[in-house]
DNA sequence: CTTGAAGCTCTAGTGGCTAGAGGAATTATA
DNA sequence: TATAATTCCTCTAGCCACTAGAGCTTCAAG
């Protein structure tokens, strides 16, 4: 039996992440002690391990619950996973496509060695969306 | 002179954003009709453009506040506007790392062919973090 | 002068937590 | 065993950058 700060040093979840993916759902209500303290089992602990590493992953709260969902149907399809992984994917891929162009534009834009404000390339491009080189 | 309207359309905020951003003090507040609808001039526009742009390129509300600071005293040095923006450069590659670490962790077990939840490794490899490739 | 679009204010909700108040329980030390 | 230090409890409110909706008023076209 784990105590809730034990719980939070072994998965690296703060305490109040943990009473809130309670709130949410995510995790079942645990045991109490007999002063009314959260204690939890191996079960209760892997369960998190695996809400951690999802959200580590960058998966939604909502995307968890279906995958903490199936996990619990072994003998269940695995392409409705698969969906829901290949559809962040896509996210991600989509995300870092963004952020590389932005990436390039402000690497353009803090190259400016002007003086003082009136000519700062970084003023400038923020004013006038025409100088920028690519579409953001 | 525009209405929030035609401002929403000139520069593509929406409505509701730009009377938050007024809430906020991002611009000032605009002259009013006589039945109290709010009319903007071309400096409105072209503040709400440049908040616009900076959006657009990530930088927070509070960068923006710094950045139209600065804008409106050209005889300041620029180094102010390059911090801001070179420390956004810096979170912006930052999340570029994390995202292409997730991007090969999650095609490597998208790859995944089995039949049904048991032995999927989209499962198994939220469960197990020591399944893991990379660090994240 | 009517009608329908566009505007107004105000409140509340989103996601995923995080912080703090004020108190009770547990654990470690004397 | 007494006390002190730490951990835990619930509850409310705040974060960011909006977004949605209710209920009402004003504007512009025909």
């Amino acid at each position: 039996m784990f105590s809730i700060g034990q719980l939070s040093k072994r998965t690296g979840v703060k305490i109040p992440t943990i009473r809130y993916y309670e709130q949410m759902g995510l995790i079942d209500e645990p045991e109490r002690s007999e002063g009314n303290q959260r204690r939890y089992t191996k079960d209760g602990l892997s369960r998190l391990s695996f809400i951690r590493h999802s959200r580590d992953l960058g998966f939604s709260v909502e995307d968890i619950r279906g995958l903490l969902d199936l996990s619990q149907h072994p003998e269940k399809p695995c392409s409705d996973a698969h969906s829901i992984a290949a559809q962040h994917l896509q996210d991600v891929q989509s995300r870092i496509t963004k952020l590389r162009r932005l990436e390039r534009e402000l690497k353009r834009i803090t190259k400016c060695d002007a003086g003082n404000v009136a000519t700062c390339a970084v003023i400038e491009t923020l004013a006038d969306h025409g100088l920028c080189e690519t579409e953001h």
